[in-house]
RNA sequence: CGCGGGGUGGAGCAGCUUGGUAGCUCGUCGGGCUCAUAACCCGAAGGUCGUAGGUUCAAAUCCUGCCCCCGCAA
């Protein structure tokens, strides 16, 4: 460290791959930092929104900003971008939630390879979705961790881990946030490390891996058949994606989102699935075991409203004894 | 030009098809009743009906442009 302070070396030339917010957080950390980054890499521009509009990723917007060079390959797989790639002649690839399997020409490639900036404490949580599968699962604590990539999913050695514990309000946006201010700070000090000669790669314990699938809108249908503390789990960790739903037998098309509830132990005089009471605290859905208050729901085309507010001007919308649907199976 | 819903007092909605006194459920303020209550009763304040034009004797309601919010699909 007193060789950082008194004699500053100088940074390495590093290409960064990322798409999402949370890549380009870890973006926005590299450009403070003595670190020079010297090409971008994102997913291609897709159409998405409302209107099929082209957009950029997260990272590409921010790299247009700060003049970076993007390339946005759809693959590794032509010798063509293996040679772009290896022409950059970069001391180091930082890969953080790109979307891309990268072939082992590329992990080869930089002078000092690639490094892998991962939200969970592996080997748990390999995969796309490692934030939100904690919190569905449960999990009391997750974090992120810093790795050497090799050709496996998430399978190389660690470098760093941060852990962070996860609150029983914790939402996939609230736990995503807060691992990004954990994961940038990792990663910095892990490049001093890997810089200075010091890094200590520690094998991951295969057999307590498991993995992480990316979220559906297909499984976001809440289906009362779980228990109550289950479905609240999946409420949270599926906000502000894709977010939870439920059918009603009124509504005709579309569903009704669930932004927020909470499990109650409470035994409902009811069939599983229906509505055993509406109180101001929400709507009271009985479910396998226990009880699902329902306290924040949006309409199809509105706003998100406590169940209150969403009464007021929908007075028939539910009612004591109506039956939620199952999703099909 | 991917499909669709919506912008009405502080909140959520109705009213628009068949132009012509701004309605409902809450909230707020004042008063009353009650041991008490998300209780009840009485009264009050608060709206350029997103915005700019057009049609008309008359527009929240009909026509056109623009802005904004949201669901589906990606």
């Amino acid at each position: 460290m007193t060789q950082l302070q008194n004699q500053p070396i100088s940074g390495l030339r590093i290409i960064f791959a990322g798409t999402p917010e949370f890549a380009a957080a870890h973006l926005r950390a590299l450009l403070d930092s003595r670190h020079q980054i010297i090409a971008v890499y994102t997913q291609p521009d897709r159409p998405a929104g409302r209107g099929k509009k082209l957009h950029a990723s997260p990272v590409k917007e921010l790299a247009l900003t700060h003049d970076f060079a993007v390339y946005q390959p759809l693959n590794f797989k032509s010798e063509e971008t293996q040679r772009e790639l290896a022409a950059l002649d970069a001391d180091l690839m930082v890969v953080v939630a790109y979307g891309l399997i990268l072939p082992k020409v590329i992990l080869d490639s930089p002078r000092l390879g690639c490094i892998n900036v991962h939200a969970s404490i592996l080997p748990r949580w390999r995969g796309a979705a490692p934030i939100q599968r904690a919190i569905e699962a449960g999990d009391l604590e997750t974090g992120v961790t810093i790795m050497q990539m090799d050709v496996g999913l998430d399978t190389g050695n660690m470098l760093i881990k941060v852990n962070c514990p996860i609150l029983n309000t914790d939402t996939g946006g609230s736990l995503h946030d807060r691992l990004l201010t954990l994961g940038a700070p990792a990663l910095l000090d892990a490049l001093d490390q890997i810089q200075m000669g010091t890094v200590h790669p520690e094998k991951q314990v295969d057999s307590q891996s498991n993995y992480a699938p990316k979220l559906t809108k297909e499984e976001a249908a809440l289906n009362w058949n779980l228990s109550a503390i289950e479905l609240e789990r999946k409420v949270r960790a599926f906000n502000p994606f894709p977010v939870a739903y439920l059918k009603s037998q009124g509504l005709v098309d579309g569903h009704i989102r669930v932004w927020a509830a909470s499990a109650t132990v409470t035994f409902a005089p009811a069939a599983v699935g229906s509505i055993s009471q509406i109180t101001n605290e929400g709507l009271w859905v009985a479910c396998k075991e226990g009880q699902l208050i329902l306290e924040v729901l949006q309409l199809p085309g509105k706003k998100a409203l406590s169940v209150t507010e969403l009464l007021r001007g929908h007075p028939n919308l539910f009612k004591v004894g109506d039956l939620l649907e199952l999703p099909e199976c």
